[in-house]
DNA sequence: AACCCAGGCAACCGCCTGTAT
DNA sequence: GATACAGGCGGTTGCCTGGGT
């Protein structure tokens, strides 16, 4: 047991007389071939197990960004881009969870692809709306309200389920009153629960659901995207054969003025709305 | 052919959470 | 309750590669 200099974390492992950067081959059979034989875990002692001058954590990364044997390879698919999208908008910058729910694909993977491809997209896509939104602003508001349409419009469309912890928290759905009622967010189905639905702040357009995020997300794939392909359908939307048939983020709709396209108007309120429907039909919310 | 530059991606870093003591 | 530790996560960095000049 070594003796710390000081309080707080002592470093996962001296940094001295380790390799760094990029694995070379031979590194990978050692580690693949040695987690094949005694599994993974105790990420600290596997380097000098292993007989790698790694650090234990960059053992872990590699194993799991890399050499684990169900990794898929290759690009994105565009249902696979669709999914992250969806997930993204419902759960944020949480990628260890969209991960989770597209198999063969690390964290890393999906934050780079995002990074790299979907954020630009929605940039683009987001100066569009902001421009839409300052247009039809300028015409009702007096001057000066610009920052606050730039509030709303990331408020519109990052209406993010924010968890931290597994088992939740209060999670914050930002949606109009007319449209729960209109869906039935508020019909007795909750009252079983009273506690799932709680009026924040007396703004009664804001309400705080408590529910296990484990059994959302264990069970949030098919459900909610058979959801989305049945509310396209209510809608009149053709549906393509992509997850959800949802068309809200096509790169025709992230070019471009949507307005007038022909194609969908983006309508994150109603995902949210279909996202409310299947958390109700769920019937598995929880009280703390 | 040589150089520059931007984009993509693997790897690293620091912080956080959960668990054991 | 305090501390130590392992593992996990998300943000950032820096190298590599391909395209443009």
């Amino acid at each position: 047991m070594c003796v710390r200099s000081r309080m707080g974390r002592r470093p996962c492992c001296s940094k001295e007389g380790l390799n760094r950067g990029a694995w070379s081959g031979f590194e990978d059979k050692i580690l693949s071939d040695y987690i094949k034989n005694h599994g993974e875990g105790k990420w600290r002692d596997l380097p000098k197990r292993a007989g790698l001058k790694r650090c234990g954590k960059s053992c872990r990364l590699r194993w799991l960004n890399y050499l684990r044997p169900d990794i898929k390879r290759g690009n994105i698919s565009h249902d696979e881009e669709d999914l992250i999208i969806k997930l993204h908008q419902l759960l944020g910058n949480r990628w260890s969870l969209i991960a989770g729910r597209l198999p063969g694909r690390t964290d890393n993977e999906i934050k780079n692809y995002w990074n790299t491809n979907l954020s630009k997209k929605l940039k683009s896509h987001q100066s569009n709306m902001e421009r839409c939104i300052d247009k039809s602003k300028a015409k009702k508001a007096p001057k000066g309200d610009s920052v606050d349409a730039a509030a709303k419009v990331d408020d519109q469309f990052h209406p993010v389920i924010r968890t931290k912890a597994v088992r939740c928290t209060k999670v914050y759905l930002p949606l109009q009153q007319d449209d729960m009622m209109a869906n039935h967010i508020l019909e007795p189905t909750c009252n079983d629960s009273p506690s799932t639905l709680v009026p924040q702040g007396g703004d009664p357009s804001n309400f705080l659901i408590d529910f296990d995020m484990e059994d959302l997300v264990s069970s949030f794939e098919d459900d909610f995207f058979q959801l989305c392909v049945k509310d396209d359908q209510n809608r009149g939307n053709p549906v393509d054969g992509n997850v959800g048939g949802s068309s809200i983020w096509t790169d025709e709709a992230m070019q471009g003025d949507w307005r007038g396209s022909g194609i969908q108007e983006p309508n994150v309120a109603s995902e949210l709305r279909t996202l409310a429907t299947f958390l109700d039909s769920e019937e598995e919310w929880q009280e703390k």
